[in-house]
DNA sequence: CCTTGACTTCAAGTTTACTTGAACTTGTAG
DNA sequence: CTACAAGTTCAAGTAAACTTGAAGTCAAGG
């Protein structure tokens, strides 16, 4: 039995879109042999390394930031739960920092915007001390520009 | 004195740049009066409707979805708390979900990746039951096509 | 052998949310 | 009255993350 994937099983296994991983693998996200053909084929690892890439970009993060990350990785051997624990580390606090201000939103949303007191200061709840943790959809250049704020 | 602002006033008093301004009146998010000249005049409650939008673009929602959040309003009075608690309100359940979310994640990505128990099993943990809930950024055409996993 | 499906590359298209630039008009301070 | 800042429109550009289509190659079954 072959133990790599072609690239139709790792989509199906994965959820990831075919051409999405011919993307990945272009950025240098993930890797594969070629037959002789010219076929791709993945190495069940490459599972792993999807996950890692779908989750954090469920946190939000770029593809480049995920190909920084994954980087991290060793490269002289199949990186196991212990590499893994390397980059996921600092993650949780990546994760907590969301959901506070998710918690603030919440508040925010229920006090601020409804009561009235509204004015430049929802600024502050939405990007309290972080200027480039653009985080959700689209761009964001009005985070961070807080310096002209002068009215 | 007038109580009404020009763009840049706008811009500076809300932090969201005077072209993305004029975008969003052109996607009819915001409203303005015209003086003569053609120069916009924006009234004070476009603000809270601009802390609402970047409030709802953090959650990860499109422009789109906050266009049609905003449309439930009503255009007979300037909207005021009871009117934006009908709006937030059900907010408060979508920001639980999505820390719900994160927090699956943050197990997930201590236990899950780390271990190696992982193979198809993390779309579970990613995107449990809504279909149509992506957030973050780019598109996420991966999910909510499980369909396909017969693997 | 032949067809069908899976695979390849490469270029171009898509979506969202804006920004930027050009060309022009208005408003205001001195 | 004359600068110069601030406003306008419109078209085109940008970025990320892919998707789609065209045109061709490869592999497996009957």
């Amino acid at each position: 039995m072959e133990t790599t994937l072609t690239i139709n099983q790792l989509s199906r296994r994965s959820g990831v879109a075919a051409s999405a991983l011919r993307y990945y693998e272009e950025r240098g996200l993930i890797q594969s042999e070629r037959r002789g053909s010219g076929h791709r084929r993945f190495t069940r690892a490459t599972l792993r390394r999807l996950a890692f890439i779908v989750f954090a970009q469920r946190l939000g993060m770029s593809l480049a930031e995920i190909g920084a990350e994954l980087d991290k990785l060793p490269t002289d051997h199949v990186p196991k739960g212990a590499d893994w624990s390397l980059l996921s580390g600092p993650w949780s606090t990546r994760i907590d920092e969301r959901i506070a201000e998710l918690e603030r939103l919440k508040t925010g949303l229920a006090q601020c915007i409804s009561c009235g007191c509204l004015s430049l200061e929802f600024c502050r709840l939405v990007n309290p001390h972080d200027k480039a943790g653009a985080l959700g959809p689209g761009p964001h250049y009005w985070l961070g520009d807080q310096s002209s704020n002068d009215d």
